[in-house]
DNA sequence: ACTGAAACAAGGTTAAC
DNA sequence: GTTAACCTTGTTTCAGT
């Protein structure tokens, strides 16, 4: 696993803003030839930087358009609580990000619904898998930023 | 723009995983011929269901391996301290999402940054480009699950 | 209107330098 | 790192259901 360059930042850069351009372009973006470029992506990959490649569609036309953070306080608990609750949480598609915060009994949930009856769904469907003590729940009212790339 | 079947769906499904099938095992997997998948991926572009194709990278490896939340308050302000603020917060490429959540004064944002230093840094910048009255911060001790795939 | 089969062209992959 | 051959796969055309 070698350190990156920074040829390979830029083309990192433009790999998570758009994975579809062809080799050809890439390699222009960058000045590179084709496969210059295409053995950099290829060590990119196995060396892991580059994760994968996936489309990101739009939540508002599936019927998606709320987005709640939930956060959970959690007093004390058995040793495997935290297994569970990981457990519960991953199988749950509509939940698309849990953390362990800073305090040590918090822990937030990012979660994608249609609407406030899916919310009371996911709700109910959470505390059913798995024992919350204290859960509040936010809204998103307007998404001013979201993005997945990282700052290079 | 039309509604979507149960195929679409699953075609989602696959892309939201990994885009980078080809279009014959994409077409196995859903049970269509090469290029019956291709039209329907087509319009599933143009009707933007598909916002588009990004590669993930590893945080940790670019030495970004601190994530935190930060919970804004503001109390009154000018009819254009949104703006700034929106300004401001889309062109700091560490911040990865921004939020006007319920409860009407009170904004979420996601970063990522290397360390707490790093943290700091972007707490100074972001308080010299836009006035914060209230500003507190929680840092992501453990990613327990992170997707951007959507519940289909 | 939507399907699959086959021809076609673009672009990813390999080999040679 | 480059250029050029190669061959997989995306794209278009066409005919059938």
């Amino acid at each position: 696993m070698e350190a990156i360059d920074h040829t390979d930042r830029r083309i990192l850069m433009q790999l998570q803003r758009d994975t579809d351009q062809s080799l050809e372009s890439l390699g222009a973006a960058v000045g590179l030839s084709r496969n210059a470029c295409w053995r950099r992506i290829r060590a990119l990959e196995t060396s892991g930087f580059i994760k994968g490649r996936v489309a990101l569609l739009d939540a508002d036309k599936l019927n998606l358009g709320l987005t709640v953070f939930m956060q959970v306080r959690t007093s004390a608990h058995a040793p495997d609580w935290l297994d569970s609750f990981s457990t519960a949480t991953r199988s749950m598609p509509e939940i698309t990000g849990v953390y362990r915060m800073s305090g040590e009994l918090d822990y937030l949930i990012r979660a994608k619904v249609a609407d406030m009856a899916g919310y009371d769904r996911l709700y109910q469907n959470l505390i059913r898998k798995v024992p919350l003590s204290d859960v509040s729940a936010s809204f998103v009212m307007e998404e001013i930023k979201e993005t997945t790339q990282l700052p290079l």
